[in-house]
DNA sequence: TGTACATCAGTGAACGCGCGTTCACTGATGTAC
DNA sequence: TGTACATCAGTGAACGCGCGTTCACTGATGTAC
């Protein structure tokens, strides 16, 4: 199975003495880019990125040292994105229910507009995950930290109930499970997304209330 | 990344004639264990499963059109499977809303004993799908069928409210997020399981309860 | 009871493919004198 | 201002691998006469 080549790579002109780097940010940039087009993580590869870039496959290793790095960079630059994603929704909100509603929304967002990073970050196998880019950079993660801190917050001033962490793993498993959903079954027949999204996050973070 | 090889295939005996439907059936076993044993879609390849059974690989093609036909019929076994134990779930508890606390655990337990038959069929790439194994067998299968019905009539009997098939995807987004998280972050800390599911299944039927 | 023969259940060898990676190299570019 | 030279930014060709799939075949098994 092919992606229809996208166009038959003009070669790339070379960079200057001392502009290497340049390189390295392209094929960044050329990785991202097929990983979007083709929402198929198996078409990023090294000779893939090589040709995108116009320029040899060998060329790739003069930036990374196997693909196994490259697709590492990648995530990276998106799991920091998401971070900020996150943080700016809680940001915004002094009210911890509000900043969640808002985390919750932010979240899926990403989710959609992403779904390919967001597959490889979390709905892929452990095993297949680049080297480096493991579960304890989630836990550990500025975003899952917000999240734990709002939801704190939420439970000190009365508004929600239970223990912090149970609550943010349950908030974290219904959002999630609403975007990967959403990314994996795209021609099932979904009602209205914003809806659906809100009435989710409502019956949540209702539940989640003392009565 | 080759798989630690099982055993070095011992040839098969030959089946008698007439008793050619026998090969299909250990084709099929042979998938399944590859499928459990290695965690790894892409370990179940042609030759793989040839071996596994102890024969060579154009012998699959005996059996099934080609590689697709194979894992779809794989994803059939345990589609069923699957819609049994939602069934039994729901038809052991008369009250609606028990019916979907039976349901929820079900659901996830099935996941989490089956992780990589549950990770073709509801975390995959849609195009990934076996062909003929797509998003219309979901939602017009047996399983979805139950969960709408059974929240049709929690909220007939005033313990839900909303509309039915807002609240059903709402209760499969949760509990499949649960699930999927659980399956693809094996390494997270995760807090114990079960409290963990009671949490969110309480949470979310409690907040989709009226007030 | 014996034998020719059709059929069934497979086999063995090969195809072309794309992949990650290595290796020895080339040729433009800037710098030292 | 001119030139030899080190360095930098790549290239070209090849490696070995596992994959799905095809093709012509073989040899045991049952059946018809």
């Amino acid at each position: 199975m092919t992606v229809p080549t996208a166009t038959p790579s003009p070669r790339r002109t070379r960079a200057r003495r001392g502009e290497g780097e340049k390189l390295r940010e392209q094929i960044l940039e050329a990785a991202e880019r097929l990983l979007v087009r083709t929402g198929d993580e198996d078409a990023v590869s090294i000779r893939a990125v090589a040709d995108a870039v116009g320029v040899t496959p060998p060329s790739i290793y003069l930036h990374f040292a196997d693909k196994n790095e490259l697709l590492f960079a990648v995530c990276e630059k998106h799991f920091s994105r998401f971070n900020e994603v996150l943080a700016e929704a809680q940001a915004a909100h002094p009210d911890p229910l509000d900043a969640l509603f808002a985390m919750g929304r932010g979240y899926i967002r990403f989710g959609l507009e992403n779904p390919e990073p967001y597959r490889i970050m979390f709905m892929g196998k452990a095993a297949a995950l680049p080297r480096g880019f493991r579960q304890e950079r989630i836990m550990t993660s500025a975003g899952f930290g917000y999240l734990v801190a709002t939801v704190t917050r939420a439970i000190e001033s009365g508004e929600l109930e239970g223990d912090p962490l149970m609550v943010a793993l349950g908030l974290w498993a219904s959002v999630h499970g609403l975007t990967s959903l959403l990314i994996s079954k795209p021609d099932f027949d979904w009602p209205d997304r914003q809806p659906l999204i809100e009435h989710l996050l409502q019956a949540l973070i209702t539940g989640l209330a003392p009565r």
